[in-house]
DNA sequence: CGGGTCATGTAACGTGTTACATGATTGG
DNA sequence: CCAATCATGTAACACGTTACATGACCCG
């Protein structure tokens, strides 16, 4: 539960931020494992500040554009830090509408399932290679000496990159073992 | 969108329903890659009657207990497949603490992570102990002559409960392949 | 006759998305 | 100077959960 909260003094512990900036946080290099729009960020930063989980500070940008620069107090530190070590039940099964269809597969003909299945399979190679893309770069970046982003923060997502390459990869097997159950013939372009 | 919708008219497509009997294959038979409260599906019922995709039946039950016995209409099913067969894109990266928890995990203690780790491990060998029984249930069932339940909708769950298998079994490699960079000793009661 | 289940609904709340709204800054 | 981006917010709506609410039925 608040789970953005947590992301967001997760984020903020690690320097001062604006809203916008975490909102850049949240789709770019987070995108592939969390993210938020604007429009939630910025009330629940409000929040926060009510909980003196967060301080800011306006900063000057330019003649006299104002932006909040949102600090961690040691109330929100705490609360981090409490939270990290948290025993949490594990997230319900997320909503696919693919496995709903696979569930209702009999109201389609041989023809139809193929269809479904190869875009299926298409769309999820495409955010295979995404990960893979990402996870290359981040390798790249672990082995320098000071590289773009915090070197931790690198590891981190290198990790959850990992994490990515694997589900995404046990979802395309899985792709062929029902495509081979129902003796589809996928085209791969392999 | 409205992904409940169909899943409601796929299963009063395979016979009429109400709406009870529908709670209960959502915390049944469908828990492991659906599912939805009473209180969601009551209004959606009735949208959907809005809608002449589903017409009802007042059954009484006993003296005086009325059901109602939900079926679907011509226009419903025209509707059911043409989903069945849209290009949806894929769904959102689920929100996972866990991963969160990873990726701010600098800010834990060897030890904390070593307990987090593992327990998270504990939980997602748990959840695919139990795809494990449901599918070998299932295995069983194909077997028979006449299943307990409608053949095709026990070929279809077995594809999913594979799904689910390959997806948990990849995330505890990953957990693994995680500890393992993070260089921490979980216990393995293998 | 009483507890568990069958059966149907509503209300309040939390979370997340899309759209609306505004204005400053920066760099070409 | 103008377009892209920086920067912050609100409003309406969709979806989902928990809790509230009520009553009948069935079996032991």
């Amino acid at each position: 539960m608040r789970e953005l909260k947590y992301a967001i003094l997760g984020l903020i512990n690690r320097t001062p931020m604006t809203g916008y900036d975490i909102t850049k946080y949240f789709d770019g290099v987070l995108y592939r494992f969390w993210d938020a729009k604007h429009s939630q960020i910025y009330p629940e930063l409000k929040k926060l500040l009510d909980e003196d989980l967060l301080s800011y500070e306006v900063v000057i940008q330019g003649e006299k554009l104002e932006k909040k620069l949102y600090s961690i107090t040691e109330k929100g530190k705490a609360e981090l830090d409490s939270w990290l070590v948290a025993d949490d039940s594990l997230p319900p099964i997320e909503k696919d509408a693919f496995r709903l269809r696979v569930y209702f597969a009999d109201n389609m003909s041989k023809e139809q399932l193929t269809t479904v299945f190869n875009r299926q399979l298409i769309r999820r190679k495409l955010r295979l290679e995404l990960q893979k893309t990402r996870s290359e770069e981040l390798k790249a970046m672990m082995a320098m000496d000071s590289p773009p982003e915090p070197k931790e923060s690198v590891y981190n997502e290198y990790m959850l990159g990992r994490g990515g390459i694997m589900r995404e990869t046990a979802y395309i097997e899985w792709i062929r073992e029902c495509a081979e159950i129902l003796s589809l013939e996928l085209d791969d372009p392999n």
